[in-house]
DNA sequence: TAAGTGATGCAT
DNA sequence: TGCATCACTTAA
């Protein structure tokens, strides 16, 4: 399958529009062992004029390329342990990005198993930290360009991304996890027939519910 | 349910 | 400086 970069105008729009559309696309890893993959089902949108966003008061060394270009990765340390992914979005001088929570994994996940020492597939990419983990990525990849096949990250237009969601669909928007600030916003979306999707959503859908159950 | 882990941000 | 907070995960 031919893979074809998301260009810089996919994520030019508000986080919030572009965090649904990217279900369904790849976030593809070039080692120097090859590529590993996997298709996004979860997302969150964090926006400028957002108290939750990390660029929500000002450009510091930490979320300075979520101020920059859109379609550029911005990667950050949590927690003294984990690593998030986003993809930035609108114009340079506007904080705003999606956080890829979770992933289906579909290319070399021999490679992710063998950086997630679990023991269950669901497990390998089914939370932002885990799916860093899976693939490797860490600050080193904070600031690339996710247009760019020949980045150590990047981000495919997925030819089947329709079907893809057609099977796994419909899209549920609900509330983001962790935060304590604007935390009622409704900008998290995923796939609800996804069983790789993080362990917050699954309950969820068992509950049939919304996100209090 | 809580511990672990370290950078960040705001109050001294 | 100090201390609370934090877009998390794992082991109970």
């Amino acid at each position: 399958m031919e893979l074809t970069p998301l260009g810089s105008e996919f994520f030019e729009p508000s986080a919030a529009v572009v965090a649904p559309l990217l279900l369904g696309h790849w976030l593809v890893r070039k080692t120097s062992r090859g590529w590993c993959g996997g298709i996004v089902v979860e997302t969150e949108a964090y926006l400028a004029d957002d108290p939750a966003c990390h660029g929500y008061r000002r450009e510091t060394p930490r979320n300075r390329s979520m101020f920059g270009p859109p379609g550029h990765a911005y990667v950050y340390f949590i927690y003294g342990n984990h690593y998030c992914f986003n993809a930035v979005c609108r114009s340079a001088g506007v904080a705003e990005a999606v956080l890829v929570r979770a992933l289906e994994p579909a290319l070399r996940e021999d490679w992710m198993a063998k950086r997630r020492l679990v023991g269950r597939r669901v497990e390998l990419t089914s939370g932002p930290a885990k799916l860093c983990q899976a693939l490797e990525i860490n600050r080193r990849h904070d600031g690339v360009d996710l247009g760019n096949p020949k980045s150590s990250v990047w981000m495919a237009r997925n030819p089947e991304s329709e079907s893809f969601r057609a099977s796994r669909g419909p899209v549920r928007t609900t509330t983001r996890i962790g935060l304590s600030r604007a935390a009622e916003l409704p900008l998290r979306y995923y796939l609800t027939g996804s069983e790789f999707v993080s362990r917050r959503a699954i309950l969820e859908q068992r509950r049939q519910g919304g996100p209090e159950g």
